[in-house]
DNA sequence: CGCCGGATTTAA
DNA sequence: TAAATCCGGCGA
C-alpha cells in the first residue's frame, strides 16, 4: 500500500481505502498530508518529542493525538522510517456498522456529514490514545484495507493551520474524493 | 513552572 | 460566534 513515499503522494493513495474495526467499516474521503520539521504546519515542526514519535516510525502505523482538550485525531504514518510524515484522516463515509457509529456519535443523525471531520472519524471508530502506534497493516484491532479508489480527486490548502508560515498555509496538501459528500469546505478545493 | 493556544465540534 | 476542555511546547 503505497505509504512509503512523500506524505502528499501517500495521502492521495489513501483516498478510497477502508478503515475497519470490528463491524464498523469506513471509506476514507478526505485527507491531509503533514511533513517533517521543515513543514511549519506539522507536529514535527519542533523536532521529535514523546507525543509525535510515531511520525518517525515505519509507514502504516497509527499516530493519534488529543486536540482542543476533547478530540482524538487519527493519522496514518507515511514515508520511510526515520523521517517524520503522516496523513490526517479528515473525513469518511460509513460503509458498515452504522448502528455502532450512531451510538458512538451520540446526538448525530445519519447524514453525509456523519463522519466529516477528523474528530468525528476517530469517535466513529471509538479510538483514543491506546491506538497510538498501532500497526494498521496487521490483522486485529483497527485495520487499513484496500478499497475503491476515487475517480476524481480535489485538492486544496490544509485547514486549521493559521499558525504556520504563509507558504505552508497555502501548500495544496488537502485531498478529497470529488464524488463524495463527506468532504469539508468544498469551495476551497479544485480539481487535480 | 506557568502560560498560550491548538491539524475541532457543537449549539446558540 | 463562542464555549467546552486539556496537555504539549516554549519561554522564564
Amino acid at each position: 500500500m503505497e505509504l512509503n513515499q512523500p506524505a502528499d503522494l501517500a495521502a492521495r493513495a489513501l483516498l478510497g481505502r477502508l478503515l475497519v474495526r470490528e463491524e464498523v467499516r469506513l471509506r476514507i474521503t478526505e485527507v491531509e498530508a503533514y511533513g517533517g520539521p521543515e513543514d511549519s504546519a506539522s507536529h514535527a515542526r519542533h523536532g521529535r518529542t514523546a507525543r509525535n514519535a510515531p511520525m518517525w516510525g515505519p509507514p502504516g502505523r497509527a499516530y493519534l493525538y488529543f486536540c482542543y482538550g476533547m478530540h482524538w485525531m487519527l493519522n496514518v504514518v507515511t514515508g520511510p522510517e526515520g523521517e517524520a510524515s503522516a496523513v490526517l484522516i479528515r473525513s469518511a463515509e460509513v460503509l458498515a456498522g452504522l448502528d455502532r457509529v450512531l451510538d458512538r456519535r451520540k446526538a448525530a443523525k445519519n447524514s453525509p456529514q456523519l463522519c466529516a471531520g477528523p474528530g468525528k472519524v476517530a469517535q466513529a471508530l471509538g479510538l483514543d490514545g491506546t491506538f497510538d502506534g498501532h500497526d494498521l497493516l496487521a490483522p486485529g484491532g483497527l485495520e487499513l484495507r484496500n478499497g475503491p479508489r476515487p475517480v476524481g480527486i480535489l485538492v486544496g490548502p490544509r485547514l486549521g493551520i493559521g499558525f504556520a508560515t504563509a507558504e505552508d498555509q497555502v501548500r495544496p496538501w488537502r485531498f478529497a474524493d470529488g464524488d463524495s459528500l463527506a468532504v469539508l469546505q468544498r469551495k476551497t478545493l479544485h480539481s487535480l
